[in-house]
DNA sequence: TCTGATTGGGCTAGTCTCAGACCATTGATG
DNA sequence: CATCAATGGTCTGAGACTAGCCCAATCAGA
């Protein structure tokens, strides 16, 4: 790792791409990890151009694009908005296989690597951290909210009870950067089956994450998620070889 | 933590600013963390506007600012090139209240526990990969340097030492990560007195956090660096109170 | 039925940013 | 001393993006 390497580490892209794109972007993973749940609303044009730095023009673009793509369904006066159609569909390897080559096996495991990282990073952080009784209850309530969670609120439970994590230890960058890595590997994530004896797997290892977090273990808590997210990430690979 | 906080994190703003004020940045920083130490020069304007993501219409205009502010001496000709004229200000504990109250103490616990979480897992992550030797020498070599720096080269040193444990992990989202995460603390850091006991405080947990990584061990490779870590914020919290 | 608040739809003038081309300067090298 | 490659300096036309404004549609509630 040389100089010209940290080079390429802090003179690195500015800006990721233009805002049209990256706006569509952002939106359709909000309505793929279900922030905005199938039959909501976005929030309205106006606030939403501010949550998102753009302005309304810009931002009406990329909702058109997800109109015409048929995720969204928009309408227009008192009490319309943007209204979520989008429902997610049956896993297949097919959808795993086209996932995998839009993004390269390098960026995948670049991904994997990115989320392994931030992610453990949380749950270590958070487990070190003096937990109010709210948030100790927040994090039992995921979990809970996940284990009863019918199939097809799984992955968007799922995604709430991870981001929780980050979200939890009250840093904004933190959260930021766990919802990035998993964006990065959403669609993957989406187009794995979803088998019993793994979300059986998958429910153990999220009671040891937040046991360990509730009991201030930052090496358990970190630990905990590692196999979990390896355990992800070996199911990838798997379904690619 | 409810769904409205979800939409913040998943609905954040999808570019920082604009495209001139952010290359300012992006450049100082690099000036500052020593990524090109002074009498080097940048990279010439076509490659580093390529670098960058940025037209070098835009990247001049940064340039021009940052000669007037007089970090930079531009000159023209074959061999001619932007060269770094800045040097570290001896640091103060005036520069330390002046940065941050530049950045509010909210966002100051935000990015150490940014910082904490995104090293505490590239560390974790990287002592559980199997090591090349060139990788092993790397680690190894950047200690060697940093436990041989002098006073002036320290700060740049040490920077290039977290770094490259990041980048070693082979994960350029987790590279970014952690040098965004130095970024928001770089001013912190330089403003903090560097004293003896310190110094030898930090090079025995560096020495700590490389032996772990090369024993394999991603339990200590975490723990040491939150101790180190923490030992920084502890420091930089004691000089603020 | 009417009204008013809320929301999407559309327009415009202006700024920021870009790609690409061409000019000016410098200094190592033959 | 002449050459020429590498580099900063400058210009232009086009496109992206923005802020702000007003219009159009909708519907709960008076």
């Amino acid at each position: 790792m040389d100089d010209s390497s940290r080079l390429t580490t802090v003179l690195r892209p500015v800006k990721a791409g233009n805002a049209f794109e990256e706006t569509v972007e952002r939106l359709l993973q909000a309505i793929k990890l279900g922030v905005v749940a199938h039959g909501d609303k976005l929030p309205p044009e106006r606030e939403l151009a501010v949550r998102l730095g753009i302005s309304r023009v810009t931002l009406r673009e990329a909702i058109r694009a997800l109109q015409d793509a048929g995720y969204l369904d928009v309408r227009r006066g008192r009490y319309g908005g943007a209204f979520v159609t989008y429902v997610p569909p049956p896993p297949g390897s097919a959808d795993l296989r086209r996932a995998v080559a839009r993004m390269g096996t390098d960026d995948l495991a670049d991904a994997l690597t990115f989320r392994m990282a931030v992610e453990c990073g949380a749950a270590r952080v958070l487990a070190g951290m003096e937990l109010t009784g709210g948030q100790r209850d927040t994090l039992r309530r995921r979990l809970a909210d996940l284990d009863a969670a019918p199939l097809e609120d799984y992955r968007r439970l799922d995604t709430a009870f991870h981001l929780s994590i980050a979200e939890l230890t009250g840093s904004a960058l933190l959260a930021a950067a766990c919802a990035d890595a998993r964006l990065r590997v959403g669609d993957l994530l989406n187009a794995i089956p979803m088998l019993q004896a793994n979300l059986d797997h998958a429910a153990a290892q999220h009671r040891a994450i937040v046991a360990a977090i509730l009991d201030g273990d930052p090496e358990a808590a970190a630990r905990a998620m590692a196999e979990h997210l390896e355990g992800t990430a070996a199911l990838l690979r798997g379904f690619l070889s």
